[in-house]
DNA sequence: GGCATGGATGTAATGTTATAACATCGCCCT
DNA sequence: AGGGCGATGTTATAACATTACATCCATGCC
């Protein structure tokens, strides 16, 4: 996968796993998912909805929230939980847990795949008798372009 | 560490902490973190601000949100980020990070010092050009009580 | 003593994030 | 045609958090 890949070629993506699996992608759903790609960053539910509303003056919070929610279920897209922000999933293949290293000065997300520290946290849960929930692991990083600052 | 210390034990130290920097241990924090003690699995904001409630009919949003700004910028109580909970800090030294293991089920938290998990993921982090950000790695992960369900 | 200072708290209002509950639409299926 | 069902529209409200300004009170200084 390239390093950057285009939001056009994760839009067709998208589609083509939703409808393998008989799922509906709506032009609302598609929207929301392309504007989270075109943005980068995670945006805010009401920071959505505010664009939403721009083209589609009717929007109300459940418009982008069930959006969201049918992405984040079906793992298109994923919420940072630390500051209520989501972000366009860009991992081609998401049956590995993923690592969201979250700016806490720009609100950048970087997902990475490390499978050494993934099994390093597994054994250490299951050592405490616990056991990963969600392949979403948030950690709070500075990014490179903060990092000078 | 035994591996409960008590909650006046932990108010204690605390409180010598607090007169040790010269901060002010007021009778609404002391009351926060014993609560945060008492309870033991992560409390809201609002679940708080009701039992302060009840002793202290005047309080508002604001007195629990300054006493909680408190205790975790002292590092006497932590913020969960991901179900916006707060609970008391039990280890004694701080100076390492933490793992948080949140459950998602009960929402009991489980606070775990696990040096290789760190040093993997730190490793991890510095190869992406991110460093560390605070100190309080949430995970979710389902808790031994839960697992069977 | 008088009084300025600054941190802590009181108080009111508001901002921000998320969901509940119910109505309606439109498609597919028979 | 009509039933079923998932998606969407619509209204209201719940839940979480902050701003802004007033007041109080302990301390230190004149």
């Amino acid at each position: 996968m390239p390093p950057n890949t285009s939001p056009a070629v994760v839009l067709e993506r998208a589609a083509a796993a939703c409808t393998a699996r008989g799922l509906a992608f709506t032009p609302i759903r598609q929207r929301v998912l392309q504007l989270l790609l075109e943005h980068g960053k995670g945006l805010k539910a009401y920071d959505l909805l505010a664009l939403i509303k721009a083209e589609q003056p009717g929007a109300t919070p459940p418009t982008v929230y069930r959006a969201l929610d049918f992405l984040t279920e079906h793992h298109l897209a994923h919420k940072i939980e630390r500051n209520a922000t989501f972000v366009a999933c860009t991992q081609e293949n998401h049956v590995e847990p993923s690592l969201f290293l979250v700016c806490p000065k720009c609100s950048a997300i970087t997902e990475l795949q490390d499978r050494s520290v993934m099994q390093a946290l597994c054994r250490a849960l299951a050592a405490a008798g616990h056991q990963l929930d969600n392949p979403e692991v948030e950690i709070g990083a500075t990014c490179p372009n903060c990092k000078g600052s």
